[in-house]
DNA sequence: TTCCTATATAGCGATATAGCTATTTATCGA
DNA sequence: TCGATAAATAGCTATATCGCTATATAGGAA
């Protein structure tokens, strides 16, 4: 049962989209940030000091990737991430970081 | 045991560059079709229908990000996954996209 | 060496998008 | 209704990079 090219162009483009939300390094802080907990927007300006402008389109393209949630709480609005697929595949490609880091420090104890 | 907010800062932006490889769908076509086996240049090329430069160029990409060993065969240069991770990572975006999928599905059925 | 084929690379136009500043929209309290 | 504050958005410049064409490099065979 093989799918037809069309919908492998199809599922190819959607990991595309996908891992291209996550190729931003101000996206994953907003992630890693949001991974402790839901927060309003001021909130994480304040603790990432990013400009506003930023949080609020950044928040927005991850919201609309469907990462994370927005929820209206009077003159505020808090964010929080809606999937736990985010943390496992940044728990993914972190521990591939550091298997990576790892295996070079080995590589270098032997050229020592 | 917290890390420096350097060390934060290199993993993220190590993090960003994984993604950022695996972002475009070209280079994603090419990981699957190796993920069938090594392939030589001219086989990427005869099997995708990708212009011969292009592939080049984006196996060089995917090389340099660590995901491709590049072996010499005479005249021709064949490519491998070099790492059980892509497949992981590849697999777990995949998933996501079809249980998303199956989510739109059954909410369209509950609007009908 | 000289030719031929497989890869790699240079240079280019087009496109996408990050972050900036400034402004607009939305919601609450007085 | 009228500020005041939170968030979203518009418009901009700068930058990165795709795929293209054309060319350079490398390695084998004659």
């Amino acid at each position: 049962m093989s799918s037809s090219p069309a919908l492998n162009e199809a599922l190819i483009a959607e990991a595309a989209r996908i891992f291209a939300t996550l190729s931003e390094p101000t996206r994953l802080r907003l992630l890693k940030t949001l991974m402790a907990g839901p927060l309003t927007v001021s909130e994480i300006v304040a603790a990432t000091g990013l400009k506003q402008g930023n949080v609020s389109k950044q928040l927005g393209v991850l919201t609309q990737a469907g990462f994370l949630e927005r929820e209206r709480e009077g003159n505020f609005a808090r964010f929080r991430v809606s999937d736990p697929f985010v943390q496992e595949l940044c728990r993914l490609v972190c521990d591939k970081i550091e298997r990576d880091a790892h295996a070079r420090v080995a590589a270098l104890r032997g050229e020592i």
